[in-house]
DNA sequence: CTGAAAGCGCTTACAG
DNA sequence: CTGAAAGCGCTTACAG
């Protein structure tokens, strides 16, 4: 047997051949990674230069198997074809890198059992889930959660600690916004069935509709679809409905509505005026820019990593609440 | 002490704890799971049924550990925000799961040398890498990638497997479609500098105008950024180009000049005719729909998958082409 | 088909 | 500050 070698050993580097190279022990290599303050400096320095030397990466799964904790956070998105969730996945990976985690990623491609399955495996691989789903059955999502520490995005599920998004007084503004521009009769178009940021918002802009002092009368269709076909579609009876103004469930149904709006001859702002929520990038790039409730998706994501370890540290964390605003750009205008 | 239990164990499910309360071999019901064909089918049964009592799931670190091999894969994209790339995901995500694998999701925010070290930490994790990140510098790439299987996406490197998307027939077909359309005079929206698609595409463009029997003009404008901004700004310069028709890097620049074509009062396609790339979601939701040339997401992911798997196994896998096709859609009109 | 045993690459309590 | 040793939860060659 002819091992080649050239210049270091071309074995694969592990503690061990560190501390071989070194004449050390394993423990103080591991400690140096580890632990570095319980290392003399001097020889942590030696071991980082010929860990360097050697081309030597902490395997992670076998710290994951010795420590219990496997440093990988599983994220669970509806769908991330979805605008609303690449923001929000940018921010959870940009969170979690800073904390040295790393990010597994699971599209759960509008729940189901299969989605429910797939949970459950990740969930054990995981130190710790973030579920931004809101489609999962809550009763499969505790079931397939188990032991693990989880929180979820945009959803409230007792037991379970979330980070989630407050547009009450943003979609209120919004209201009062429309009113101002002389609308009254005022659709709102209502997102799926069983989310509960649909009814989150449903409610909000129900409670405003009916404590505004303004004469405002309050069409619903829904629920639909989060997508842009459900808006699309929508858009006939939205333009037969008699209102003047659209406030969406969101800006990917909003974007809909507007290009469904124009094939029924119908422009916005001049013939309607319609506002989104969360302000994903479609709101941006629309023509003209969709008038939209912002989400704070950074801050969406940091606070879910964060409230993620404190459960993972024992803690029992509540709801933590975030709030919207609401930005009035292009697609509102006066009646 | 006064340890709970319940009905059945309440520690830990592992393979110990199954072969304890059957009374058999840990070995067995490790092969239970990894090598079923050579277990005793009842037993294998009661294995299968205790394990499902207890919740046990496999701890893949552990097997990972053992066979040096994570079912992990590594996914980097340089932009999660990019529309280009959920769907990508997605299709990965399909595939390795498919195949019983998971992936860890990158975000390389636009490559530089951050990116470059979170990649070399990720390949030690991994069993394979996917990465469709344009940007990473070639050296970094190479040395970050070190000997971790890896397939690249629309993008090639010598030595390096990849799957990439041809588009040069259906760039033809496009700029044949406009010329029919009467369009003379077009302007060339070049992608970022140092993108192998956007030279790839730029490439397709030149030599389809220098060989069309048609006396057509070419301008060329860029490199700029793929973005919508870019594209947005860009549409002064292309207003005043004199240009009847665009050719855009991709969708994403090509639904910014549209904005910003707007802008300038000039309307698609009514006033200039334009044309993007990969059919992402934009294009769709573009009023009129952007005319584009179509990616085959699903296959780019499937084949990637694919590829990546043959590498891991010892083989040494060519480029694999694929290709678009175009789609002409609303933004293209007579001259 | 099954079991005992060694090993994968780390960490960490314990003893120095 | 350092080392020897046990252990994390699996897999697998080897012997039966």
């Amino acid at each position: 047997m002819n091992r080649r070698r050239t210049g270091g050993a071309r074995v694969k580097a592990t503690i061990y051949s560190i501390a071989r190279e070194l004449d050390i022990s394993a423990s103080t290599v591991s400690r140096a990674f580890s632990r570095p303050d319980m290392v003399n400096t001097k020889v942590r320095e030696r071991i980082l230069a010929t860990a360097a030397a050697q081309g030597y990466e902490l395997n992670r799964a076998a710290r994951g198997l010795a420590t219990g904790r496997t440093g990988l956070i599983g994220l669970v998105v509806l769908d991330i074809t979805n605008p609303f969730f690449p923001p929000l996945v940018r921010a959870v990976e940009r969170a979690a890198s800073a904390s040295d985690a790393s990010v597994m990623l699971l599209d759960a491609e509008s729940g189901g059992q299969k989605a429910a399955d797939q949970l459950k495996r990740l969930s054990a691989q995981v130190d710790g889930l973030i579920v931004a789903s809101p489609r999962l059955a809550t009763k499969d999502l505790q079931a397939a959660v188990g032991s693990t520490p989880t929180v979820l995005v945009n959803r409230a599920v007792r037991g379970i600690p979330s980070v989630t998004c407050d547009n009450s007084a943003a979609l209120r503004e919004a209201g009062d916004h429309l009113v101002e521009l002389g609308h009254r009769r005022i659709l709102l178009l209502r997102g799926p069935a069983g989310s509960w940021a649909a009814s989150q918002r449903t409610n909000a802009v129900r409670s405003w509709a009916q404590q505004t002092s303004a004469d405002v009368e309050l069409v619903e269709l829904g629920p639909v679809e989060a997508t842009y076909e459900a808006g699309w579609h929508a858009a006939e009876a939205i333009a037969s409905s008699g209102a003047t103004a659209i406030m969406a469930f969101d800006d990917y149904l909003a974007c809909g509505v507007v290009g469904g709006l124009d094939e029924q001859g119908l422009s916005v702002p001049n013939d309607r005026s319609i506002i989104g929520c969360d302000d994903v990038l479609l709101a941006r790039t629309l023509t003209p820019q969709l008038s939209t409730v912002t989400a704070p998706f950074e801050e969406l994501g940091t606070r879910a990593v964060t409230l993620l370890s404190e459960v993972s540290a024992g803690g029992a964390p509540g709801n933590q609440k975030l709030s919207g605003e609401y930005a009035a750009r292009g697609t509102t205008g006066r009646v």
